[in-house]
Parts: structure tokens; C-alpha cells; sequence
DNA sequence: AATTAGTTGACTAATCAAGTCAACAATTAT
DNA sequence: ATAATTGTTGACTTGATTAGTCAACTAATT
């Protein structure tokens, strides 16, 4: 616990900024923070107030720049959090060895619902992140490291996937470019549904709900492009 | 053409608002504020600037105001206008009495290609106005109507479709889910993806590599989910 | 009791918001 | 050609909001 908090420190604080302060804060108050930081800084950098942050953070305004100093370092720590966190807590965590692909996305699900559950921002934060071009942060290059991240790992799943278990008719590359794109879609439009304030017991239960839709479209997509035995 | 033109204006008009200076205006400027405006409200009517807008649709401050008087009845306008677009220009042009449902979602698919060269920002805008609750303006329950029309429109496409023509082993309604889910999901990231500045030349052609990749699913799909003869 | 660390929110100076208006430009009517 | 009308501008006003500060307060530590 204590290794883990340092190294990640070390990760996140590597260039300039000194987050010390921030990180060593107790987590109920700090997610309260990334989360309502993230969540304001959404719909772009210059959109997002401060204001906004504190009011739905529950802390007054200076202890947000007694410990980030400046919004730019604010929002430069959010984005290496951020993407640290996506390759601790998802991507180095996801067993790519795995034949069938299916067994891969429903993995993955359960990482995402595990970390929206956390960060319900991280995934649209990250998205919004990567196609914001009025500002100059680029983090010390820590969203072109999880784009190439999250592109290795879907190579991977793809390399191990085994496309002998697909229908002779059909051609897996076609095949698993429909699967991709369901699964993405479905999840981003279902975990984009919930509303991210929550973080309790019923946000779970929501998450569960999709989950087990999500099941089911798992079993008839594999009953549909697989053939049967 | 005037015909047209007058219908609109009522059914935009009917109450309080006076748009007709604003209707009357020839397309090219009137399009040019209306993209802009649907650009700017997307992240919500607080955040967006009538500043902003008025820059990006290269006209003056005063004259926007000169044509809808304020902000709120801008917005009121861009509601209910884009509901009526959606209205003429979409769902009153599906063919809803198909058998094969990869028809209907093709034919979809270029209404929405068309409507999105004129209007890049109209399903995201519309999107927008239903999620948001900090505003207070319901536009005449014209985004209710288009609800209740879109789910009539999927309903009957449904209620057509030839479900005789799926596979013996698979239940058709979770593989129509799974359709839904895709193109659904395909076509607005797709759309999404393309710089909504544009509407040019370019834009089209962009539109139209998508559809082109969009058959490609569509026909894999069918030879997954459809019996073979 | 004294020192330190954590936390507050009223405050500032600058910027940005919606909305106005006197003045200019382009049409149309006389 | 002139007058009257309509279309259009952008500098301006007033008030709200912005990022960021700081003296003062509380809680923990020495």
C-alpha cells in the first residue's frame, strides 16, 4: 500500500509539479476532488470554473490551490492521474492470453464497471482530454503513452484471439470489427447513462443491471458468429 | 418552396416567438447561424456564448440579438427548429414498411448523412437539450413529440420487419438488440469523429467512406444473423 | 502553551456575460 | 437624385464570473 502510494507519486510527479500535499490526503476527500475536477473538465479546460470544482467537491477555494497552485497544474495532474490509473487499475490488469474474445470483452467490462465506480469520469474525461485543442498541457506526453497502450493491448486480444471458432462463412476480421464496435458502443452509451454523481450502492446495482444485458448480448453474439458444436 | 417555407415559420412561430426576420434571411447566412448556435449550446445553455457564436457565424453581436431578442428565445428557436428538421428531413422520410431491417437501417443511414452535411451539429445538439435540466425552456414540448415520434418510428420498423428471415438457432429480438446497439453506435461515433466545421466537398467525402465501410458491416451481418440460401 | 499544518471564504483585479444603441451601409420608394 | 426604410455593425454598459490571494481560523503536534 504504502510502496504502491510512493510509486505512484513518483509516476505522476516525475516533471514540475509537486502534487505531494494532494496525494498524501485521506482517499474519501481526494476522490471527492479527481472526481468532481474530472467531471468539470469534461466539456474542455477553459469551460471548466474552479468555482464549480470546490462547490461540488465540498472544500473551500483555497485548499484547492494550496494544493494544485494553478488551474493549468490542476488539470495537468488530473490527466496523468488519469491515465495512470486507467494503465494500474485496466489496461495492465487485463489477461490478454485469452482464445476467445468474448471471455476478453466481458474482462474488460468488469474492470470498467470497477473503475467507473471510482472515477465515474475517467473514460469521457480522457476522450474529452485527447480532442481538446485550445490548450497546451500535454502532461509530460501521458495521453500519446495510453493511446499507444490501449492500441498494444487490442492488438494482443486480437493476436491470441483464436478465429478458428468462427463461422465458416464469415470473415473474423469483419466479424470482430462488428464485435468491437458493439461492445464500445454498448458500454460507453450504458455507463455514459448513469448519472455519474453517484457512487454508492445503487450506482452498483445500475452497473450490474448492464452487466447482465450485457451477458446476454455476449451469449447471442457468440451463438451468431461462432459455430456451433 | 414558399409553401414550405410558411409551414415552417408557423410551426416554429406558434407561440410568443416572432422568428420571421430570422426565417426569412437567405439560407446561407441563416445556416451559418444556426450551425454556430447548435455548435456552442452543445455543452449546455449556460456555457454556451452568444460571443462565440456570433464569431463563428461571422456576423455581429447586434444582429443576432436583433433577430431573436435573447439568448433564451435563441435557444428556444434552435429547439425547436432542430425538432422540426429532424421531423421533415428524417423521420417523415423512412420507410418504415420494410421486411429486411438492414434495409431500414441503411436507408437511415444516408437521410442521416444528408441531414448532418446541412446541420452537422443537430443530433448531438438535440441529444444535449434532453439531458440538460439547468434551464428551464421546454420549446413548446417539442422535444417530448420528437421523442414519442423517434420510438413510434423504431417501433414500427420493428413491428415490419420479415423476422422469418433470421437464423433458426437465434432468438431475432436480442439479435435486433444487438443490430440496434451497433449501427446505433457505428453511425454516431462515425458522425462524431468527422471535424463539424466542415460541410463542404470534403465532408461529404468523409460521410461517404463511412458508408461504405458501414455496407461492409451491414453485409457481414446479415450472413451472420440472417439463414443462408 | 507554543508551534505547526490544514482549512476557510471574503476579497481583488481582470475578464467575460448578455444585451444596447448610435451610427453606418444597402435597398427601396418617391 | 433624394428621401425613407431596412439591414448591419461593433464599441459600449452593467453585472456576473474568473483565477488566484491572504489574513484569520481550527485542529493536531510538539
Amino acid at each position: 500500500m504504502i510502496d504502491n502510494e510512493n510509486s505512484e507519486c513518483e509516476r505522476i510527479e516525475a516533471e514540475g509539479g509537486d502534487y505531494h500535499k494532494f496525494l498524501t490526503l485521506d482517499e474519501e476527500k481526494r476522490g471527492r476532488i479527481i472526481n468532481a475536477s474530472m467531471k468539470e473538465f469534461l466539456s474542455g479546460y477553459k469551460k471548466a470554473s474552479t468555482d464549480n470544482i470546490v462547490r461540488e467537491a465540498a472544500i473551500s477555494k483555497g485548499l484547492l490551490f494550496h494544493y494544485f497552485g494553478t488551474k493549468e497544474k490542476l488539470y495537468d495532474f488530473m490527466v496523468r492521474y488519469a491515465v495512470e490509473t486507467m494503465r494500474k487499475e485496466y489496461i495492465d490488469l487485463i489477461n490478454v492470453r485469452q482464445r476467445d474474445i468474448f471471455d476478453s470483452i466481458w474482462q474488460t467490462s468488469l474492470l470498467k464497471r470497477d473503475l467507473c465506480m471510482k472515477f465515474p469520469s475517467v473514460f469521457d474525461f480522457l476522450t474529452g482530454a485527447y480532442v481538446e485543442a485550445d490548450h497546451e498541457i500535454n502532461a509530460g506526453g501521458a495521453l500519446k503513452d495510453l493511446q499507444s497502450m490501449h492500441a498494444n493491448l487490442v492488438a494482443e486480444i486480437f493476436a491470441h484471439a483464436d478465429l478458428s471458432l468462427f463461422r465458416d462463412g464469415i470473415d473474423p476480421k469483419a466479424a470482430i470489427k462488428i464485435i468491437g464496435l458493439t461492445f464500445a458502443g454498448y458500454a460507453n452509451a450504458k455507463i455514459a447513462e448513469t448519472p455519474s454523481g453517484k457512487t454508492g450502492e445503487t450506482a452498483r446495482e445500475n452497473y450490474d443491471i448492464y452487466l447482465e444485458e450485457l451477458k446476454e448480448i455476449l451469449d447471442t453474439m457468440r451463438a451468431c458468429f461462432y459455430k456451433q458444436q
